[in-house]
DNA sequence: CTATATTTATGACTGCAGTCACATTTGACC
DNA sequence: GGTCAAATGTGACTGCAGTCATAAATATAG
């Protein structure tokens, strides 16, 4: 790795470090992108250069923790157990592990909106986040259905994304709550429901 | 309506129907207050007495619209139909209706996220506009419950609250395709799933 | 009609995100 | 090492959302 390749990254680090402080210290709008690069020991320009809005670094953010989140799920022992279960762990692991910062996650959720209405992103491809939730989702069902744990009619896509969207909801609901609910719990409870079906 | 009402509304209207122009002919960002408030006949400061920040203006075109749609749904010929056939119209309804004008409905769910995220609205109370279709949904599926369309045992709240997950799915992804997809034809079909199951 | 209170309007001003022309550093090649 | 090109850093500057002290308009009371 170059010297300036160093001096890139140490950077792009400095300003994610000092930033996520700063962000949990006065809040995302309360810090200003000049404090940040004061305490980066850079120039304001400096930060645009790595991140074209402040809000790109939120977004930053999200995808650190789902590197993290992907990672873990690979390596969990979701072997040869009926597929609802599985995809409720799937959930419930995501679930948890958002529900330990719950400012932060609004902020994501935000930015992650105004990231898909905003321009950015064409078509809905690799980079959407809800999408690659489904297609985990539907890996997952792919399976089942070889077993016969879903319906072999079912349209696993369809499926797949009325998960993702019950998902959603429970997040949003979450996030907009007093803390009554446990979105874990929601979560899990509606997947049931799912696989059982509403009407007689 | 004394005189000062009646100025207010005045103003209140010509602001929303002046930015409603502009962000039509030249999008959201690039309209400024300022040039709303010239075009208006009014001082910069009056419109922030009507609208608390510029953003505002989108929660406003959608309570507007919003209003129309509900009004609607109540007229509709929905009696004597079954529970699904009920719920599948209500949604393909609102599809329907925000299918018309894309860009101004990516701006408001936009909008409805950082007002969702951002300090306004304790609770999820009344004003929560998923909350709304939520209550609804709600209502034709406890009467669905009566007439036995729906498994007596049904949470019918969870479920309602399943369908509402599915209606924001559908429309954020809708949003964010590239016109390949029908909205209102993804959720008749998602309706339908919901009410098979996806479990054998 | 006058005096006083309350509501609404005004626009110069502030603070901050984001830009850009220019300076500095790094890498590549001789 | 010297020379040039490309990448990165810099901070004064710009544009716009939102504020606030003050002015104007309207309501209320005597």
């Amino acid at each position: 790795m170059s010297l300036r390749e160093k001096k890139k990254t140490e950077t792009k680090n400095k300003i994610f470090e000092v930033s996520g402080r700063l962000f949990k210290e006065k809040g995302f709008e309360k810090t200003t992108v000049d404090e940040i690069t004061k305490e980066a020991g850079i120039a304001k320009g400096t930060f645009f250069n790595y991140f074209p809005t402040k809000e790109a670094l939120l977004l930053y953010f999200g995808e650190q923790k789902e590197e993290l989140i992907y990672d873990l799920i690979e390596n969990e022992t979701m072997k040869g157990i009926p597929t609802k279960e599985k995809i409720t762990n799937f959930l419930v692991f995501l679930a948890e592990s958002v529900e330990k910062d719950k400012a932060l996650t609004k902020l994501m959720v935000f930015e992650y909106t105004r990231y898909m209405v905003h321009s950015g992103l064409g078509p809905c491809e690799d980079k959407c986040r809800l999408h690659r939730l489904t297609e985990t989702v539907c890996g997952l069902l792919d399976e089942g259905a070889k077993i016969g744990d879903v319906k072999t009619s079912l349209d696993v896509y369809k499926a797949s994304e009325i998960i993702t969207g019950v998902y959603l909801h429970s997040l949003i609901m979450w996030l907009n709550s007093e803390d009554k609910i446990s979105f874990s719990n929601d979560i899990s409870g509606k997947i049931n429901m799912l696989f059982e079906g509403i009407g007689v």
